[in-house]
DNA sequence: TGTACATCAGTGAACGCGCGTTCACTGATGTAC
DNA sequence: TGTACATCAGTGAACGCGCGTTCACTGATGTAC
């Protein structure tokens, strides 16, 4: 019953879309892509993704989840890197939150800059959930208390937030504008210890 | 020499048509807009708005400057409200810049979520600068040190991170999603303390 | 193994739509004499 | 003050365009006998 995609017809085309839109949306931001234009650079007619997709929103939750899973392996990686209470494991996570939205700007943008357009559907409302629990998970364990402790969701949300802004701030270039070059390690030290200081 | 355009044919339509524009993208998003639906708003034909602006784009650097000078003005208010040093007035600065963000949702997600696309117009940059000039102004007084002290830009813009990304989780609802429910001014007054301790 | 059949991913042509922009124009307003 | 004229903000019709979605179809693949 297990069915063979590859083998099909075109291949994985479901993927293809998605990787063509995500493209897309890398070269000409989060709404500068059409269907249209991702089946040119899939070489499928225009009709080929309601195989696979509902409709443009369907196709854009897709590219959405995608990211998601990806970015949050990012955080989980970088969390384990370093044993419970090390402060690197702070910084390394917050690098790797800096690093994907660097390595995927328009996407990131997508999921974060469309004033809440998508916070409806709850299967990324779940993916979101995930994400902040790393954090949560992070922040607890430095602190030596239980993850629904309020000052550990008070701080886990300051430090999010902090870093969070200094993405978007990149991303728009604001950085460049108010000429202060901003050491990232640093910054990201700087935010850890302010939040979480040493105990 | 002065003309009171008032008194012309339809009155200020440039004013008109930004604030039409404006509306639009505070209920149908960033990228939510056309030129037609805002000209049947306004009242006039398609062709008008060419009469005031060149194009789409500048229309939508309307749209960006008008608001970045009330945002401007918001926040210069909430500095002149307490004296130089006092904490309050970070935290006023920072409900000032929340305010904007949660009264004008759309506009807050055009000037900065759009992954850098209106960052090359100089007009922008400058206002852009003449914001982030005011916290540089409040830090050093906190500080107690010059503008230009890497102390201070550091502070500040870590500041600005922190007050900015709180905003944009805000408006995309992650707040709900993860469930937390932040006390904003416990939040700003936890980032202030954070990052400007009482010396 | 070979054949007939069912499945279903992808085709290509067509649709209606709203858009941004242009054009020659109109007619109200302000100005010079 | 009255009139002739210049200005120019707004008109309305038209354009070409690319889009999202639909439709009946085709033909390669997998399956049952």
């Amino acid at each position: 019953m297990i069915k063979n995609k590859k083998n099909y017809h075109h291949g994985d085309l479901r993927e293809q879309l998605l990787e063509a839109v995500r493209q897309l949306i890398e070269s000409h931001g989060p709404d500068g892509f059409s269907i249209a234009e991702a089946c040119r650079a899939a070489g499928v007619s225009t009709a080929a993704p309601y195989r696979h997709f509902r409709d443009r929103e369907d196709i854009l939750k897709g590219v959405i989840l995608s990211a998601m899973t990806r970015m949050g392996s990012a955080m989980q990686e970088a969390a384990d890197a370093h044993p419970p209470g090390n402060p690197e494991r702070i910084v390394a996570l917050g690098h790797a939150y800096v690093g994907f939205a660097r390595r995927e700007p328009g996407v990131f943008a997508l999921m974060f800059g469309q004033a809440g357009q998508h916070s409806d559907d709850p299967q990324l409302a779940e993916e979101g959930e995930g994400k902040f629990a790393i954090v949560l998970r992070v922040v607890a364990d430095h602190l030596g208390r239980a993850m629904d402790d309020p000052e550990v969701t008070a701080r886990a949300y300051a430090l999010w937030c902090a870093v969070h802004g200094h993405c978007f701030l990149v991303l728009d270039g604001k950085t460049d504008e108010t000429k202060i070059d901003i050491d990232e390690d640093a910054y990201l030290r700087l935010v850890g210890s302010a939040f979480l200081p040493p105990r």
